[in-house]
RNA sequence: GCGAGAGUGGCGGAAUUGGCAGACGCGCUGGACUUAGGAUCCAGUGGGGUAACCCGUGGGGGUUCGAGUCCCCCCUCUCGCACCA
């Protein structure tokens, strides 16, 4: 048989697994069943990066395995093709963007193939396939059709919705837009990130620090209309599912934080209708206010006549000393006195210009204007003056706090530098040193924990939390505050101004004028899809307006039941499709329903899914949104969408050493260069120097880390670095598996180290294991021999003792190694098992056989070969996978640690189950040990059966 | 700044959870076979020492017969979040 080939045996296999469809799956289980998914690509222009194959083949080796363990395996792949950069190409050259994505679709499919992937190949998908996003529209239909039922923590109809009389009295067109304001899919007109280079709005969660996190290109907030998903409303479910499932916890407590649920109380301060000339209401107005609350129940909106503000804290009230409301709260106006208008209209404009920047540059400094005016505070009545200030944001809360600068460190700050007094009221006690609690209750340092109430009048003494508790139901009951949640969690902003994404199933209906009425019209379900109209694309402008604003007449404006429409012309953003892809693979023909309940429930959920961790929120938790809404409407049958979450590492680019060079080429030790402040690197904070890459032969280790071979005084760095194109140290799939083979490179990237880490590519590591599917190959055939021929070693004859040993040792370790994801201590057995067989003459064909099988869901493809050779008629795909016999395993004796003061001294031979005397009398009998004893007190011997002998001696 | 994770040979990484540190692979050294080797095979490979032995898991302390593993303090790196009241 010829020398091992993976050129020729590789596109043969997946051939074969092709015709006869070796891994199509039954629409329903048979067995007990595995979901594992990968979270599918996006398929860019470049190809499949080494990154990909690393999750694709984790999942692949356990869906192999589980096969092989007679369960039913689910195993799709699709693409999440949706996106940006074919619009961009379009924009450019005119290249229609279903042109470019069936393209690249069809290449990543290719480079897919390539890697004997197990999919089941009849359940591809694409995000932009029309009878996918047929069922995306449809959901968003969902969507829109629910409101949020908080007493049931439920989604319900919107038909179900309790229309408050005097809405009803109103009118059917005031019903409708009372609808309209519960939807779970509504629309605003607020203020959003446009990014004009990107010529769309994006998410907040696209935003960083000012610019797009795709292309980092500035973002302005400008007032636009958008729909909106409310997905705040799902935020304590999203939270509490995050309970049950197994997931990483750092992934956990990313989600749990993004959605940042807080508990506080919302608190009404009186601001009266008019400015008195001291710039605080009239007294008198309080005491009338106050005593109109009493015993009512805190207003839902709060009226013109107070401010409201959240705080986690209730029991510091006290130590209020003065009021922040953002600059884009509704009540600046009012509040303003005429004196501080001039000042306050400048800050305002200031502050809108600032957020157009990068806002963490300045947010070193807090800025703020004094408004003129004062609010009463609740808990006594005292006038606390409202300043206007950025950090206070409109979008969380009420957009307005009281500042407590003795208990907050931005309030702390403001109140320093615009020398605003600043009261203790809460005593650290013992908690801090002594000079510091002084300090504290000085009111010259920020204390921001829990302590003992003081200056607040009857609470004085009062703990924290019980004050917290006391005072929100003491305020409570004067009518002027609630116990109240918050949540960091923004409505996800779900529109974009694309033409190559997902239309909206809404139409808007127009008036005689041909003016929009602000009524919507879902299209029903039963006519969908509504497909991308073909168009050209319009020339590349910087304005808001969608693409699709230019659409065809026909498209753009239907007319239904004698009422002319315009169509939505935004789309929906990427994440749409990759919100329930996972539920579509299950039945992905079925043109009636998005998903047969029963295919559902008999595959769902999803029992393993693997990704990147740069998922770990946005995607996962829309998803986990989408699922829950669906979940509410009876179509989907488990609460949480994935049972379990595996992250894989990044791989890096192989790495590198990086010196440092000054003008005249002179070099400079890498321990005087430090990055500036403007990323300029500069040797002792002056002279600019640039990094050189350098060859790995011209250093050598000194110390703790590397010089200049020829200077031994300049220090090198030696590190790897994310692949990048600018960087050039991308690596390509195509050339290792040309090079290397397919299943060099699956193995390579599960011997790496383990899948979560982040670890640097090396091609000689992936010339390493090729070196080891070479000897396994010469373990099995003769590579020599022209025809197909077994290694004469192959013999019929049983394993001896020794053999069966390393054999059942290694299916044991291999097996527990994959239900642990271990694949690269998995890999270690197998080559152990190969360094041990390759020694023995006579290699037993059933020892062979299993290796064989353990190999086969890292590497099928020479597998399957090997099982060719070896005599098998058959695909290895649904052999019973090897089991090992724990009687195999024991050995009759071992070598144990002789130990004095814990220190191995000898080795001794025992047999395995010699029991503690037995033990400690061998190790005494041991020459070097009882050498060592002579003349010694033993204090102490420890013996642990297994492990070692130890003993104390003075 | 806050939060999470990680620091083990020249490199990637192992170590049944407190029990022989460095499995396995790369690289390197020597040898064999070769016209040749970026093929294959054999041997060696944490550092120091002729040796007995000593030192070694980022640094410092501690618990323990015994610590890579547990506790305290510090340093470095990576990844999140970034005025969330």
């Amino acid at each position: 048989m010829p020398r091992y080939n993976p050129a020729t045996i590789e596109p043969k296999w997946q051939q074969f697994w092709e015709e006869h469809k070796t891994f199509a799956t039954d629409r329903l289980p048979a067995t007990e069943k595995r979901y594992v998914l990968d979270m599918f690509p996006y398929p860019s222009g470049d190809g499949l990066h080494v990154g990909h194959p690393e999750g694709y083949t984790a999942t692949d080796i356990v869906c192999r395995y589980h096969r092989m363990r007679g369960r039913s395996v689910m195993h799709p792949m699709g693409y999440d093709a949706f996106g940006l950069p074919a619009e961009q190409h379009a924009k450019k050259t005119g290249t229609p963007p279903r042109e470019t994505t069936e393209k690249n679709i069809a290449n990543f499919r290719r480079q897919l193939k390539m890697l004997g992937f197990s999919y089941d190949w009849d359940r591809e998908l694409a995000t932009t396939d029309v009878a996918f996003f047929r069922w995306t529209q449809w959901i968003f239909l969902k969507l829109f059709d629910t409101w949020f039922d908080v007493e049931a923590q439920c989604g319900r109809p919107i038909d179900e919705l309790p229309i408050p009389a005097d809405v009803a009295a109103a009118g059917d067109e005031v019903v409708r837009r009372y609808q309209d304001e519960h939807r779970l899919a509504y629309q605003v007109e607020a203020p959003v990130n446009w990014c004009p280079k990107l010529g769309t709005v994006l998410s907040n969660e696209e935003v960083q620090g000012g610019i797009s996190e795709r292309g980092g290109h500035p973002v302005v907030r400008i007032p636009l209309r958008q729909w909106m998903l409310r997905i705040t409303a799902y935020a304590d479910r999203l939270l509490a599912g995050l309970d049950d499932v197994d997931w990483p916890e750092s992934i956990k407590l990313l989600q749990r934080n993004w959605i940042g649920r807080s508990t506080g109380a919302e608190v009404d301060f009186f601001i009266g209708t008019s400015i008195g000339p001291d710039g605080r209401p009239p007294e008198a107005d309080f005491a009338a206010w106050q005593t109109a609350r009493r015993g009512k129940s805190f207003p839902a909106k709060e009226g013109d006549d107070v401010l409201r503000i959240y705080t986690t804290r209730p029991d510091t009230l006290f130590g209020a000393t003065y009021m922040v409301i953002a600059p884009e709260h509704p009540l600046v106006d009012r509040l303003t006195s005429d004196e501080q208008r001039a000042a306050v209209t400048t800050y305002r404009e200031q502050a809108a210009r600032k957020s157009e920047l990068d806002r963490t540059d300045l947010a070193k400094e807090k800025t703020g204007v004094f408004s003129g005016s004062s609010a009463i505070n609740p808990v006594n009545g005292t006038a606390v003056p409202i300043w206007i200030a950025d950090y206070v944001m409109m979008g969380y809360g009420t957009g307005a706090i009281m500042a407590v600068p003795a208990h907050d460190e931005r309030d702390f700050e403001f109140a320093q530098q615009f020398d605003i007094s600043i009261k203790a009221v809460v005593d650290p006690g013992g908690a801090v040193d002594a000079d510091v609690r002084r300090a504290i209750l000085a009111g010259e340092q920020v204390f921001t924990d829990h302590g003992t109430a003081v200056n607040s009048g009857s609470y004085d003494g009062l703990a924290t939390a019980a004050f917290k508790k006391q005072i929100t139901g003491d305020l409570a009951t004067g009518g002027v505050a609630r116990a109240a949640v918050n949540y960091k969690l923004r409505d996800w902003l779900f529109s974009r101004q694309h033409y190559w994404g997902e239309p909206f199933p809404i139409l808007h209906e127009l008036d005689a004028d041909g003016q929009p009425t602000g009524l919507l019209r879902a299209i029903p379900a039963d006519e969908l899809p509504i497909d991308i109209p073909d168009m050209k694309m319009p020339e590349t402008s910087e304005s808001p307006e969608p693409p699709l604003e230019q659409a065809p007449e026909a498209w753009l404006y239907p007319v239904v039941d004698g009422v002319r429409y315009k169509r939505e012309t935004n789309s929906m953003p990427q994440w749409a499709g990759s919100c329930w892809y996972y539920l579509r693979y299950l039945d992905p023909a079925n043109d009636q329903q998005l998903v047969d309940p029963e295919v559902e429930r008999a595959w769902m959920p999803v029992d393993l899914y693997v990704g990147g961790a740069e998922h770990a929120v946005l995607h996962l938790l829309y998803a986990r949104f989408w699922h829950q809404v669906l979940f509410d409407h009876g179509l989907v049958s488990t609460r949480e969408p994935f049972r379990r979450l595996v992250n894989q590492g990044m791989i890096l680019g192989e790495a590198e050493f990086t010196g440092y060079q000054a003008d005249g080429k002179e070099w400079i030790s890498a321990s005087r260069v430090k990055t500036s402040a403007d990323g300029a690197l500069l040797a002792d904070g002056k002279t600019p120097v640039v990094s050189v890459t350098i060859d790995p032969d011209q250093v050598e280790k000194q110390g703790d880390g590397f010089v200049l071979k020829n200077e031994n005084a300049i220090k090198v760095e030696s590190r790897s670095f994310k692949m990048s194109k600018s960087r050039g140290n991308v690596v390509n799939p195509d050339e290792v598996v040309r090079e290397y083979g397919a299943d060099s490179l699956r193995l390579y990237e599960m011997f790496m180290g383990p899948l979560e880490a982040t670890k640097p590519w090396s091609m000689s590591g992936v010339n390493g294991v090729r070196g080891f599917l070479d000897r396994v190959w010469r373990m099995i055939v003769d590579d020599r021999a022209e025809s197909p021929t077994l290694n004469p070693a192959i013999s019929d004859s049983p394993p001896d003792d020794e053999q069966n040993r390393v054999l059942h040792r290694t299916i044991k370790a291999v097996t527990e190694d994959i239900e642990a994801l271990s694949f690269n201590t998995a890999i270690s057995r197998m080559m152990e098992f190969t360094n041990f067989f390759t020694k023995q003459s006579e290699r037993p064909r059933a020892a062979m056989d299993a290796l064989v099988l353990l190999l086969s869901p890292f590497a099928p493809h020479i597998a399957e070969e090997l099982w060719a050779a070896l005599g098998h008629a058959d695909t290895l795909a649904y052999e019973p996978w090897p089991e090992w016999d724990e009687s195999a395993l024991v050995e009759e004796s071992m070598e144990l640690p002789a130990q004095i003061n814990g220190k191995v001294r000898s080795r001794i031979t025992v047999p395995t189950d010699a029991d503690r005397p037995a033990l400690e009398a061998a190790a005494r009998a041991d020459a070097r040990i009882a050498e060592l004893l002579e003349g010694k007190t033993v204090v102490k011997v420890i013996v642990v059966p297994g492990r070692l002998v130890n003993f104390v001696v003075k």
